[in-house]
Parts: structure tokens; sequence; C-alpha cells
DNA sequence: TGGTTTGCCTAGGAGAGCTAGGCTACTACC
DNA sequence: GGTAGTAGCCTAGCTCTCCTAGGCAAACCA
């Protein structure tokens, strides 16, 4: 009766290679316990239950891409520091579907707030250093950024752009492009306030 | 034994109304069954079985949207068709989160060929009109614009904006003016091809 | 060396997906 | 207007998943 020596660290590494593997929706206790050669009643000796497996799986991917998109960034300002932030986000999405799935799943605040999730946010306001914004309109072009990047990304994993012949990779390189021009010469607030009407 | 009355087309309906109630992850064939009152088994003589359920719920989702983005497009042009668009699409993912969920859910090509997501695409190019833009940029603008909305909302949803106190009213709305300039003023290719070198 | 903790086990219940096969009510046709 | 077919439901029962309770043995520690 030799022990499998299941830790919760390595049943999160392997549901994340799993989920790469054969889909998130797939990573079941029971086949998780199967790949440790172990009784799926075993493994609630070192996870909660199977949604804590997820977020658990959640906060690794998180701070899995946080370190690539530092490792990224390091050095570079600008469009430069735009482009290999969106390159290291979309290989990594890429390379990880499962990983990337498992990010998108709803954490509770404090889990969230406590995540790796914080040093994106963080590394994306570093970004924008370069565009010289001043608040609101960072948040607001953060925000942007984020929802093109993770929009095209999703809508390229579910085939949202199949039925066009042009390459995804181009329209990703001109939206990269797009963003940039558009960070450069961020458009004034509209005339709906009172301060700039008229 | 009065007869139930149910039709797949009153099985999807329901499927959709359940998941904007708890969440497309919770509609199961038993809940459904229950809501009619029904035995589980007894669905399987209308649908194929769950994947099927999901794919219809996907379908009339994809419709519903193309028809209300229709509405909002009708008489409008440039960056007010723009707004229109935008803000049908965010407010049905609003409205409809359960709905909104089963659309992104991977329909085979033949599927997504013949569904309302065809419309949806050609609306957009029609939005376009109104910027002048040819091919490739097109395609790129395409999918750009589909990408922070889909991007915008998805991550509004999963609570990705939480963090910081701006409403995400005014983040939306900016990021639309965004991209109104952007694709009032798209950028030429970059200079990685031959002919725009130097 | 003996006690405690740790890591696995078996057993079992609840709920989900799905199949096979049966019974009944409505429909259609001669 | 009887009868054949079919549409719409049923029960029974299989497999799989999630999870709890309780048991036993290996590892560790005083």
């Amino acid at each position: 009766m030799a022990r499998a020596g299941v830790t919760a660290e390595r049943l999160t590494l392997a549901a994340a290679e799993l989920a790469d593997e054969i889909g998130m929706e797939n990573v079941t206790v029971a086949a998780l316990a199967r790949r440790f050669g172990v009784k799926d009643a075993s493994l609630y000796f070192h996870i909660r239950n199977a949604q804590d497996l997820r977020v658990r799986v959640a906060l690794l991917a998180l701070a899995e891409l946080a370190d690539r998109v530092a490792a990224a960034l390091a050095g570079r300002a600008g469009k430069d520091a735009l482009v290999a932030f969106a390159n290291a986000y979309r290989d990594y999405a890429t390379r990880h579907p499962g990983r990337y799935a498992a990010m998108q799943i709803d954490l509770d605040p404090e889990t969230a707030a406590a995540s790796a999730g914080v040093r994106h946010a963080e590394m994306t306001r570093a970004i924008l250093r370069g565009y010289r914004l001043s608040e609101p309109d960072q948040t607001d072009a953060v925000r942007m950024m984020h929802s093109t990047f993770h929009g095209f990304v999703s809508l390229e994993k579910t085939g949202g752009f199949r039925h066009t012949p042009r390459t995804t990779d181009a329209s990703w390189s001109r939206a990269l492009d797009a963003l940039d021009a558009v960070l450069s010469n961020w458009p004034p607030a509209e005339s709906t306030d009172a301060e700039t009407a008229r």
C-alpha cells in the first residue's frame, strides 16, 4: 500500500494539465483521481469539493499568466510593451485553453482580491504610463484593453472568426495597431457632461 | 393522464428562461422535466441529448439577439448605428445572462453557418459602411468590434471590473467613443510588409 | 515504542444522463 | 365507426459524478 503522494498543489497542477487536454468542463474529481491511481473519495482529503478544485486551477492560471506577462514586459515601454503584453496574453490562452477557461469562473471578491489578477491589473496600468492618460481615462482605457484582448482570444477559440478567410494573426496585429492609435490619441469626453458641452 | 404538450420549441424556450434564472451550467434535463411536470426520460423524445438542448438554446439566443440588433439599427448610420448596435448587444447580454452564456458554446461549422450569427456578422459589416473601410481592414475592424463588445460584456459579468470604483456604464460609453474614433481613422498597415516599408 | 496524525480505503446515497421497452391517447384511413 | 398507426408519456435500470461517514495502515514524533 504505497502512498500516492497526493497534495493539493499536485492535484491543482494535474487538473490544469487535464483541463488543457480535455477541456475544463470535463475535468472531474473522478477523472483526476484516476490519473493519480487513487479513489475519488481520497481526494476530498486535499480539496474541499469540485468547485474548490476549479478555483485553485483558476488561481494557478492567473499566477502563471501574470508571470509570463511580467517577463514579456521587462524593459519595454509604449507600443512595444502593449504588443508584448498582448502577445503573452494570447499565447498563454492559446497554449493553455483549459487553464484560460478556468480563469473565467466567478471568483468571490476576497479571493479575487488576493489573486494574481491584481498584479495583472497593475501591469496593465503600467503600460498606460507610456500613453500619458489620467483618471478616469486610464481606468476606461484599461478596461477597453482587457476587453479587446479577452474578447479576441475568446472569439478566436470558440470559432467566431472562422467564416472569414483572413487569418486571425493578421487581424490581431491590426487590432493592436488600432489600440495603440486610440490610446495615443484618446478621444475627449462627449458633450453629455456640462463642462465639455458646446 | 393529460398530456403536458411538450415540444422541442417549448423545451428550448423554457431552458433559455431557466438558464437566465439559475445559470446555464445548472440547466439540466431533469430540472427542465420537473418544470414541465414530466419525467426526464420523456424529454428524450423531443431532444437528442443534453448537448442538443444547449445548442438549441444557443441558436435561439443568436436569433433573438440578431432581431434586437436589427431593430436597434433601423434608420441609423455612422456612430449612431455603432452605439445602437453596441447597446442592444450589451443590453441583451445583461438581461439574459444564461442565454448569452449559451451563445458561447462551440457550434460545429455547419450549424454555425446556418445560424443567426451570420445575420449578426452582416449587420456589423453594414455599420462599417459608414466608416468607409475596404478589405481587409473591414474584416479586421469587424473582429475588433466584436472582440470589444464581447470582451467588455463578458468581463463585466464575471466581475473583472469590480475592483475599480468607476462605473462600468461610463467606461462602456468611452469605449464606444474610442471605437468610433479608431474606426474613423483606421491606422494604415505597419511596415512589416514590403510595399509599405520605408 | 506507543500514540497521533496523515493518507488512503470501502461503502453508500443522491442526482444527472441516457436506453429499452411498455402503455395510452389521439389521428387517419378505409 | 372500427382499427391501425403513431405521438407522448411512463417505469425500470444502467453508468457516472459528487460527496459523506467511518475504518485501517503507514509515517512521524516524542
